[in-house]
DNA sequence: GTCTATATTGTGATAGAC
DNA sequence: GTCTATCACAATATAGAC
């Protein structure tokens, strides 16, 4: 029988984790990240020196979630359409799953760009390699003529943008109901490359 | 000669917004407010009674800056297409000249979902005319099959998205060149239309 | 490791002189 | 109306007992 006991690091990870990615740094409590551990302040800054390391923690964390995914997308050789279908579905059930995701990592970034110079030099986000495999099928005529720049930011637009505008969304279109939105983000895995392909294919 | 002084008050709310749109309720600072205005805090309390105060009169003229056009889109009775062309144009120039707001004003309301409540009842932002136009165009055989909701969201986070992101585009697409990022935004203005608007034309 | 108690600093707000 | 000085409290951080 192993460890059953969940070590107090990682109750500390999981609390603050929920805390900061609600609220954000600025937003977030050591007090609320202490009562969500069950535990004091104190033992907050004995595992972690201060809040700002704590915050480090779970930002990078966080990033780990979505930089991958975008890594993959500008770097695998799978023809472009499936690799639009693959990605957007991966992507929107991620953050199904993290809703709060979006807004917290682009507001941080907001907040402090420094953060971005570090992320990106070390995970060598290139969109080289995507923009050239748009502008080649644009080339063959494979697709309609498109900005390769705007589809990007289109793709990434679409999955990201329900998540960070949900509470407008729910109130406004859903009738406040939580499940309705739900269930139209179910079907953005399908209806986002679904529109997107609409746009550059050839008919 | 009129008076040639800007009032204190106006001066006030001026360096309120520019701290409060970029920094958000929780970040922003009287003492940075009062600095950027070149007045000290107790100037501001003897004018707002209190940060709260302040901070509501910049957010009410925020919304103002983004609820008419959502109003109009939903509302007027153009033909689809134009009405696309027309919208996403004045949005993005909306934005391109407050390049903020998009994430204060979701921020904001995601940290204080109640705005919402008040807000969407005073407006009377009803997306049902709109949704409707569309789903009339999908009947008549004027436009492909395409899920009203989705659209309305994707015509949104196409011209909101980029502003939100602005810090990592600039970084990860554009080489740390604002003005490359700039022409970027520019160039949306025709591009996100057409988009749109190829992906729900008949061919 | 975990707690209570306390120090330290930051920040919104007020008092009172001019 | 505008300022300086100060208050009051909230929040991060530390000391020290157990």
């Amino acid at each position: 029988m192993e460890n059953i006991e969940i070590s107090t690091e990682k109750i500390i990870l999981e609390a603050a984790r929920k805390i900061f990615i609600r609220k954000g740094m600025e937003g977030a409590r050591m007090q609320e990240i202490a009562d969500e551990a069950g535990i004091n302040k104190a033992l907050l800054h004995y595992y972690f020196r201060s809040k700002e390391k704590l915050f480090e923690a779970i930002f990078q964390d966080a990033i780990l979630k979505i930089v991958p995914g975008i890594m993959e997308m500008f770097r695998s050789d799978l023809p472009l359409f499936e690799k639009i279908e693959i990605f957007t579905g991966k992507y929107i059930d991620t953050f199904a799953e993290n809703p709060f995701l979006p807004g917290f990592i682009l507001n941080e970034l907001t907040r402090d760009p420094q953060k971005i110079i570090n992320l990106v030099s070390r995970a060598g986000l290139d969109p080289q390699i995507f923009i050239s495999q748009i502008n080649l099928e644009v080339e063959l005529g494979n697709i309609h003529p498109v900005e390769p720049y705007h589809l990007v930011v289109n793709i990434l637009a679409m999955c990201i943008f329900p998540f960070m505008a949900s509470p407008i969304l729910i109130n406004i279109l859903f009738d406040r109901s939580q499940e309705t939105f739900s269930q139209f983000i179910q079907q953005r895995k399908t209806e986002v490359p679904q529109f997107i392909i609409n746009s550059i294919r050839k008919k």
